[in-house]
RNA sequence: UGAGCUAUGGUGUAAUGGUAGCACAGCAGUCUCUGAAUCUGCUUGUCUUGGUUCGAAUCCAGGUAGCUCAACCA
């Protein structure tokens, strides 16, 4: 086989793995912990794990690292599934479960109790930190490390038949209680839970730690390069040394990388789960929400997250990449894709005073004018319109292409018309706009015309369909609202304005959308019908992303 | 202040001892029946100080800064 060039330094290992003969195969993993829905960080993760392996032509599992039965529930298995095919990955027939190896875990275990590299400890709660020590100081050996081997093993199958209450003993590696690296001061492998699992049940009443489980997960399974993040470097030497202890060969290699920051968000399970319960946001997949779920009901497709997470690149240094990144990505596919349609959030009325009452004219508008193939479509044209209300300006400022009595614009698709007055009700708001049309500049039947410099989108008032539309922005008001001063809370960056709610009038053809459905509103941004909330007779719309908005940034400058 | 890791434009990421490149963002222009898209151009970078070398972003040493680690969480 061809080894396919290296693109970034975890290839770079797979590589020179390869050449060297370390290894003759390639095979990943995912190992979610199912205790919280997936976000785009887990996509990252997802992305470097399966395209990795795929381009060396492996393998890549899902196995859920559900050692912990306090946290972990099947809700959290189902959605994590789901989300994984969702985003375009097959794991195949290689769905596991670290529950699954509970059995031969506990076999390890033994293993290392008889090899005397593993004992019982009685320390409880506090003293078990004053025993290790601190970062800069050595801790001290625990009063029961050499305790003899079968009074341990006594004791850990004792621990298992459920002879003894939480917290009572605990299973730790004898590695050294001076280690400068605190993870090798005889770790915990094993504690008693009397919990019930969401697939064992109460089969079991001691439950192995992470730092055991995993490593020996992964060597079971076969994997060749165990990709994880950060904050697991300092557990390498531990990783490896579960794996040496008990003598087993072709052990798999853990290779860290960097996890994803997105500015203006927030990638924390935890808080992202006190978001839900607190109701901040309407629950895990609300379209605010960085998780895959959110994202999804937003209207980003599989493919325009999978580009961003390509398009993003891995490596070790922390980083923080700018959501503009992410809202490239699903512009740049739904420009090519996605069907123009004509919606007015904010409405006002526009009459066509030399328009006939009661007559209509059906015009024609091409779907996508960026790409042909996508037909076009029927709609009718008569003499009462809404157009967006920041579309007009009494006093327009230079430049300003759009409508303002005595000024003149193209309404898509159909004719160019003059602005002759506006009616304000008592309050001195403007009602409608009284306004009147040049029946020679029928689109696309005089190439002669006066060109106009500004085109707007319009809906005819007769035969608008209401719905409501919802116009997010960013969940937090801060580029990086983990990074907090004296005195202040994650929390107090949340922005309160983060979704707007409009009652907008849109074209009819929107009557038919199905449930996640994409379009480009015209002038506004993308759109997506929402999975939850939307019926026939209540269409709600979320807006994915806007379009660039030149001119607002223009306008917000003076 | 013990140990480990990291450092390239505003942001992310390449360059593997030989011309610092790409993308996003930004700016200017072009085009436009979407102030979108398109197209063109531009600004901005190797943390620092030494050393090795004909030649250093890359190798070495010191400094500086940031991140991680003291759950019977993962």
């Amino acid at each position: 086989m061809k080894i396919p060039v290296a693109s970034n330094f975890i290839q770079e290992i797979i590589v020179s793995d390869l050449n060297s003969g370390k290894r003759s195969e390639v095979h990943t993993r995912f190992p979610p912990e199912p205790n919280g829905y997936l976000h785009i960080g887990h996509a990252k993760s997802i992305y470097l794990n399966f395209t990795t392996a795929a381009k060396y032509n492996g393998k890549t599992n899902l196995r859920f690292d559900d050692t912990n039965p306090a946290k972990e529930e099947v809700e959290y298995v189902d959605s994590i599934r789901d989300d994984v095919h969702w985003l375009g990955f097959d794991w195949e027939d290689r769905e596991f479960y670290a529950s699954d190896y509970y059995g031969k875990l506990y076999y390890f275990a033994e293993q290392l109790i008889l090899m005397g590299k593993a004992y019982i400890c009685e320390l409880q709660g506090e003293a078990v930190r004053e025993y290790r020590g601190t970062l800069t100081e050595a801790g001290k050996n625990s009063p029961w490390r050499d305790r003899p081997v079968q009074e341990s093993l006594d004791l850990f199958r004792r621990m298992r038949a459920g002879e003894f209450d939480e917290g009572a003993y605990f299973l730790r590696a004898k590695i050294d209680m001076a280690h400068p690296n605190m993870n090798m001061r005889d770790p915990a492998m094993y504690r008693i839970k009397k919990e019930s699992h969401h697939r064992t049940g109460d089969q079991w009443c001691i439950y192995p730690m992470y730092d055991f489980a995993h490593p020996l997960s992964d060597w079971i399974e076969g994997i060749t390069h165990s990709i994880c993040t950060l904050e697991f470097e300092a557990h390498r030497p531990l990783y490896d040394w579960f794996l040496e202890t008990l003598g087993l060969e072709n052990r798999p290699q853990q290779i860290e990388f960097a996890r994803l920051n997105l500015s203006y968000t927030m990638m924390s399970k935890r808080r992202l789960l006190e978001l839900v319960q607190s109701q901040v946001v309407m629950g895990w997949d609300d379209p605010r929400m960085p998780t895959i779920s959110g994202l999804r009901r937003r209207g980003y497709s599989p493919s325009s997250i999978r580009e961003f997470c390509e398009r993003i690149g891995v490596a070790k240094a922390d980083s923080m990449v700018d959501v503009n990144l992410l809202y490239f990505c699903i512009r740049e596919e739904l420009n090519a894709s996605a069907m123009r349609v004509m919606a007015v959030l904010d409405p006002i009325k526009v009459i066509i005073d030399n328009w006939e009452e009661g007559h209509f004219e059906e015009i024609e508008v091409e779907n996508n004018p960026n790409d042909e193939s996508a037909g076009s479509r029927k709609i009718l044209f008569g003499k009462e319109l809404y157009i967006e209300s920041s579309d007009f300006m009494e006093d327009p400022p230079k430049k300003y292409h759009r409508l303002f009595v005595g000024g003149v614009v193209r309404l898509k698709g159909a004719y160019v018309i003059t602005c002759q007055s506006v009616v304000k009700d008592s309050d001195g708001n403007i009602k409608e706009l009284h306004c009147t049309y040049d029946p020679q500049s029928k689109s696309g039947s005089n190439p002669n015309a006066v060109r106009v410099r500004g085109t707007i989108q319009w809906v005819s008032a007769s035969h608008a369909v209401d719905a409501e539309v919802r116009l997010f922005d960013h969940l937090f008001a801060v580029e990086n609202p983990q990074d907090t001063s004296e005195g202040e809370t994650w929390t107090d960056f949340i922005n309160p304005n983060s979704m707007i709610v409009k009652n907008a009038k849109l074209e009819p053809s929107l009557k038919g959308a199905t449930p996640e459905s994409r379009y480009q509103f015209m002038r506004l941004g993308y759109f997506c019908l929402d999975s939850k909330d939307s019926s026939p007779e209540n269409l709600v719309f979320n807006r994915t992303v806007e379009l660039k908005d030149t001119w607002g940034k223009i306008q917000k400058k003076s």
